[in-house]
DNA sequence: GTAATAATACCACTTTGGGGGTATTAAAGC
DNA sequence: GCTTTAATACCCCCAAAGTGGTATTATTAC
């Protein structure tokens, strides 16, 4: 019997997919929380092997919870649970270290067979992830996507997030105790990298690529 | 026993449900869709007391699905069962007639008592939706940013579309076949009905709300 | 028939963005 | 040691964005 945490803000969903399974299934959920700060008291109190994680929550989300459970010492296998299908999330959520991705559209079997593999430390991605890391990967017109992202520095995603927020120039220099010839220098580089004419048409391209 | 047809696009969230009703509750989820256009065909082979609706669906939102029981002259109470909280889902599903909104993040008891009150065609709105429509209606239209998005004409979101892809005023105006001038106005409107301050954060926030 | 809205267009002005350079420093790779 | 890369910073210049107005016309709403 696979004994399942499922974290998720709602408690309609939760409760649903706690009546869901049976014993035939190998498979329960023995506690739902919708606050992901009591992840740690729950590990503590109850016997867990997998955590079934969503996304977006009120309190704090995955990626929040993800590094919380880094940061606490538990090492458990996490399967991400989520409408959400955008790279950006996959990408982050690979990154914290998820062992699993899974969409709430799928089909009960998918999730058992999901939440099987990632018991036994195995990766499972939904079908539909799997194409959405495929399209991620082959990118753009000749050149990869992928490879574009990786050649920006942690500096220059910075200054991608700061001008998303609508900062301009003497804000994002205030911002990250720079000059403003310095965000200049770096805002060039970025469109220079990514291959986009200005500012509005960098921020749809980070977005859409998952940079931020 | 109230017999309910539920329509969702996330699978997983209709086996929840479904498994969650016992007889003992009195309610029972006879049929489960994920695709709005099969409900007239549903109705016809089944005898359902309480629709319960998603608004964000693929193929048809429930907007849409409103319109077309409507339209086909069904004459069902209609619960609407979605994760959106924002007053436009909710003017706009109620101005179409339905009996009901309640939040995913609702618990099995709100439910059931909804799904009752629904099903003797009284209303039914889950305690943070009236709060939702006590805000709106004291601060006045405009007050939250899903209603902001609904001030937005046509064509100023077609010129948001053309800013994203990093066209700038005069591509723009040629596009469009009018004067770069017309186009700063519109830009002008645009950031100041959105509160934004440059083109980049009219980007981030277009994207994020969905308007693009 | 009047009020409100959407779409159009213009003027004048200031600020910011975007493109061309060049250069120093520290860290990382070979 | 030498090279490469990331991050920093400055110069000049012009185009574009952004801000303050005003105004006409057609359509929709009451």
């Amino acid at each position: 019997m696979i004994k399942v945490l499922l974290v998720d803000d709602h408690q309609l969903f939760g409760e649903g997919m706690r009546s869901m399974f049976t014993a035939e299934d190998g498979i329960a959920i023995v506690k739902v929380t919708t606050n992901g700060h009591q992840i740690p008291t729950i590990l503590k109190d109850l016997e867990i092997d997998v955590i079934l994680l969503d996304i977006s929550m009120p309190q704090i989300d995955g990626i929040g919870v993800m590094e919380l459970l880094k940061n606490e010492g538990f090492d458990l296998p996490v399967l991400m649970l989520t409408m959400h299908k955008e790279m950006k999330y996959i990408r982050r959520t690979l990154e914290k270290g998820a062992q699993g991705y899974i969409l709430k559209d799928a089909s009960k079997p998918e999730l058992v067979e999901a939440i099987q593999k990632v018991s036994r430390r195995e990766n499972y991605f939904h079908p539909k992830i799997n194409n959405q890391i495929f399209d991620y990967l082959r990118g753009g017109k000749g050149s990869n996507a992928a490879d574009l992202i990786n050649e920006l520095s942690e500096r220059e995603i910075e200054i991608i997030g700061c001008l998303a927020k609508g900062m301009n120039g003497r804000a994002v220099a205030e911002a990250l105790f720079i000059s403003e010839h310095t965000v200049k220098t770096h805002r060039r580089n970025i469109m220079h990298k990514l291959g986009t004419k200005n500012t509005a048409e960098l921020i749809t391209f980070s977005i859409e690529q998952g940079i931020i």
